[in-house]
DNA sequence: CTACTAATCCCTT
DNA sequence: AAGGGATTAGTAG
């Protein structure tokens, strides 16, 4: 089987006839869509050291998953890929894109020949270095790359890339934590929400507990706040009165039996 | 089908 | 020229 459409087995019969498949750029109908696309596409702020750096995402930031990879025999045969694309590039170097069409200038069988992407994985080893500097500093220099690629035996492109993958993909994580906080958020406003409108819909007395009914309170208040203007409009005059005959004006102060105004509270039943 | 990842393309700085 | 965002395409689960 080939791995990536850099090794490509061209016997069934399994006879070693193993060959490269012919290293072609792009399709350039895939410029025009995507060129197309790019024109409308959203800015959003660049990434920040202090992003990757956020203490909430501990959890989040793991290191990447690179389970598969556990197969020894496929992490040779990512090996092999990797050593035979390497030894191709040195020869097409610097393909920027679609200025480098000589395969369909070249031996083209096709009018349109499949445009295979080329693909590996990077090993285990190598990942483990890459995110290892990833930890110390998200956004090396070139200095650095050109010695981690020396390391690893990687194109500094490839390190180049990786970095920028590495930083796309944390910043993908960053927003799908915030997304589940904000997530968070919102389920508790709405269940916090959906209990008022609950009790809304069914209030009840603060003092006894009992069903209360909004509109009947507002009515009887009323009805209360008229007699005891009325009350205390009597026992004015029964003060003034008594004061006047007492000869002791004062006499209401000490005397009133009226508590302050507030004292009727919405919310309470009629009972 | 979905998630992940290496690589590509185009644009901005 | 380098880097970043959007995107593509190969692969695994």
């Amino acid at each position: 089987m080939s791995f990536g459409g850099f090794l490509e087995n061209t016997s069934p019969g399994g006879g070693g006839g193993a060959r490269f498949v012919a290293d072609i750029p792009y399709n350039n109908n895939n410029n025009m869509s995507t060129g197309a696309i790019a024109q409308t596409r959203l800015v959003s702020p660049s990434i920040t050291k202090s992003m990757f750096n956020s203490p909430g995402l501990s959890l989040a930031l793991q290191q990447p998953n690179i389970d598969g990879q556990g197969d020894i025999s496929r992490m040779a045969e990512n090996f092999e890929a990797s050593v035979g694309r390497r030894s191709r590039e040195e020869e097409h170097e610097s393909r920027s894109g679609s200025d480098n069409m000589d395969g369909a200038s070249g031996d083209d069988q096709d009018d349109n020949p499949p445009r295979k992407k080329r693909y590996h994985r990077h090993t285990p080893q190598q990942i483990q270095e890459l995110e290892a500097l990833f930890k110390e500093c998200p956004h090396p220099d070139e200095k650095q790359r050109l010695e981690l690629s020396r390391r690893l035996c990687l194109e500094t492109r490839q390190v180049k890339f990786w970095f920028q993958n590495r930083r796309t993909q944390m910043k993908t994580q960053l927003e799908r934590h915030e997304n589940s906080l904000l997530r968070q958020d919102n389920d508790k406003l709405r269940a916090e929400n959906m209990s008022i409108r609950d009790a809304m819909r069914n209030p009840s007395c603060s003092n006894c507990g009992g069903p209360a009914i909004i509109g009947d309170i507002s009515l009887e208040e009323q009805h209360l706040r008229i007699e005891n203007a009325r009350l205390k409009d009597e026992l004015d005059r029964v003060c003034a009165l008594a004061g006047k005959f007492l000869g002791r004006p004062d006499i209401f102060v000490s005397f009133s039996p009226w508590p302050s105004n507030a004292e009727f509270k919405p919310g309470t039943c009629s009972g």
